[in-house]
DNA sequence: CACCCTTGTGAATCAGTCT
DNA sequence: GAGACTGATTCACAAGGGT
């Protein structure tokens, strides 16, 4: 089977997750949702992170000891899971007003570079039934790359399919994990924060491929890891309580990946690039040929080497077309146009002609990874 | 005429906020508002897919060498709000993921209490040109008493009568302030990142009383002021360049204060939209699941990014209908069936049902001003 | 006057590849 | 690694002009 560091793909480890991460090698993980607690305080009781109570009154403890002990832990594991996440990865991290903005502040301090902010908007949240504040009724995700310069892989033009062709937004309705898909033990609720499938989907199918190793340092009912199996992704969870971890193994047993077919990108394929001398080459257009702008105001003539020339100026379709419109740059293929039987085509039009000739189908799967330059 | 310490009440003063606040007295302010500058941290110049360039925020007041000055700015602020506040006030920030987790971490270590964070969801954001992240369709909004103990200002049965007798919740839909609302001198903006107003007449609303004394230290055009003194709140705004002092009084000058505390805005009820995704996502249409045209001749897949495959073609359930009836566009919801029990059965009566069971208490989404200013 | 089409614009951390 | 070159990329409104 196999192995990453000491530790079994697709399995489920108990144990503290800042051990555990230290055993994982550097820039081993593409993708990491962390679901941390959220040091919050309940019935009068304060839990520290590693769930030791805490005497409010006996133990000298006020704000400032808990934040900084809350803050000193996050340090810890978000440090570790910068190490193992590739230069290629991003991190997903999961919160409320409670701790999120410490989370989120720790991670700019750690390099980490803020993709976007994302809120779950829960559809049909608990109302707040003393009517003291407005009703909470959203969490917040903070999606990071490893730094500013790296690159991450990002679906774009999935995303935007999957929403009705506009582009998805920072704001998703996805409704609290309720029914069937909430794991009971004995009638009771077998963990107290089980998030949603519906916004695991989302998170895996926008931020990482198929075969990729994403990793949940606070696996819990193991949301993470289901969807991540389902999706044909490798996995790695890890959790403090045994409990958990039966949990989540039993539930992972039942899951049936998707067949790979349904899976791939198949929106963001990429034809093969053609330049614009192979249209010259295979005789899309001629060499000699004038080409025209759409109001047929700016003529071009095509010389052999796929330059045009223009009055004294001699270069590339798009910077001719700059060159016109007084711009930096310009895309030269939505800009000329041939004649053909006195109809004016454009050469978009030819270029996919020439791939529909000589490429056909299928490309090759691409997925768009984004590259930040200096 | 009435002073709080050296200032005039009801007044825009022109200078540091810093040095303003402290001319304050302790404990005098009932309510603060503070929209800081947000540390963007842009780079270059960015154009649109039109090659017209986006004019951004690009001004010296939101320059910041570094994390490690921004902090320090905000730490000297924000105590000082923290001082002049009364014990019975409460703060509200604006941010967004740029600064609002500093800040947030920055007012938990100073003792404020966070109540919520609210997010101001935009309707009409600016898109992502480049299909690079999400859409950031939002800003967030942090809501804090002085401490823990201290008890606050909070008319939840006015903002729920406001709400149509529906809790009012911390999504909050507004639309950027545009049209005859935006300030232009000289048919520029006046300022890059004027707030809407209807904005700040919700959080006057819910979280003052009338006569209160509302202090907003980063005043800029005005909004909280001109607000304020429509709802017969006092105000004080500080503001470092004297233009914007200038923009806020012609402003202010205008503002006719309500004879009665009527409702401005109306709040419109409507059900959030549900993508192809989501139903993907709750397993109403299954991975891999044929979708039918009304008369079965038509069939395609659906793939996991909420695509459908017919033939070579991977579009949105949109286009490959369009692409099937030879038009440019078409609504894939009304041209696709899946079969249930041998049945056909409308994809978009799926979508009603997922509403119906999602979003059972509706959402009150767009609000518009039904009343001007005279 | 109603309707349609074009143009402009808003707190934005906004490109990828090859030489 | 820097620089040159190619060519991919947008949503909701408001305002104004034309039919």
């Amino acid at each position: 089977m196999e192995k990453i560091g000491d530790f079994q793909i697709n399995s489920i480890v108990q144990g503290d997750c800042v051990e555990l991460l230290k055993k994982l090698p550097n820039n081993s993980v593409d993708l990491i949702f962390a679901d941390p607690p959220y040091n919050l305080q309940l019935n009068g009781e304060l839990f520290r992170p590693n769930q030791t109570k805490v005497d409010a009154v006996n133990d000298g403890w006020d704000k400032f000891d808990s934040f900084e002990s809350y803050d000193k832990f996050c340090l810890q594991w978000l440090s570790e899971c910068r190490r193992v996440l590739k230069s290629t990865g991003s991190i997903w991290v999961i919160g409320s007003y409670h701790n999120i903005f410490r989370i989120g502040k720790i991670m700019q301090d750690l390099g980490f570079w803020i993709l976007n902010d994302i809120i779950w908007i829960k559809t049909n949240p608990m109302p707040n039934f003393k009517g003291t504040r407005f009703n909470n009724a959203h969490e917040t995700l903070i999606w990071a790359s490893k730094s500013e310069k790296s690159s991450y892989t990002f679906h774009y033009k999935s995303m935007k399919t999957f929403n009705d062709d506009l582009q998805m937004r920072s704001d998703w309705y996805i409704p609290i994990c309720q029914g069937e898909e909430r794991i009971k033990v004995n009638g009771k609720k077998a963990h107290s924060t089980q998030k949603p499938e519906e916004l695991l989907f989302r998170i895996i199918l926008s931020t990482s491929n198929i075969n990729d190793l994403i990793l949940d340092p606070f696996s819990g009912s193991g949301t993470t890891a289901a969807v991540a199996k389902r999706l044909k992704r490798k996995f790695l969870g890890f959790e403090r309580e045994l409990f958990y971890v039966q949990v989540a193994n039993e539930r992972l047993n039942k899951i049936i990946p998707l067949a790979e077919p349904v899976l791939e990108y198949k929106i963001e394929r990429r034809k093969p690039k053609v330049p614009f001398g192979s249209l010259i080459e295979k005789g899309f257009v001629e060499i000699g040929e004038v080409l025209y702008s759409k109001n047929g105001l700016h003529q071009a003539v095509v010389l052999a080497d796929g330059s045009l020339q223009y009055g004294d100026l001699v270069a590339s379709i798009h910077k001719v077309s700059a060159f016109i419109l007084g711009k930096e740059n310009y895309n030269g293929w939505s800009f000329w146009y041939v004649k053909r039987n006195g109809i004016l085509q454009s050469i978009d039009d030819l270029r996919n002609l020439y791939s529909e000739k000589y490429f056909g189908t299928p490309f090759k799967i691409h997925s768009k990874t984004i590259s930040k330059t200096a």
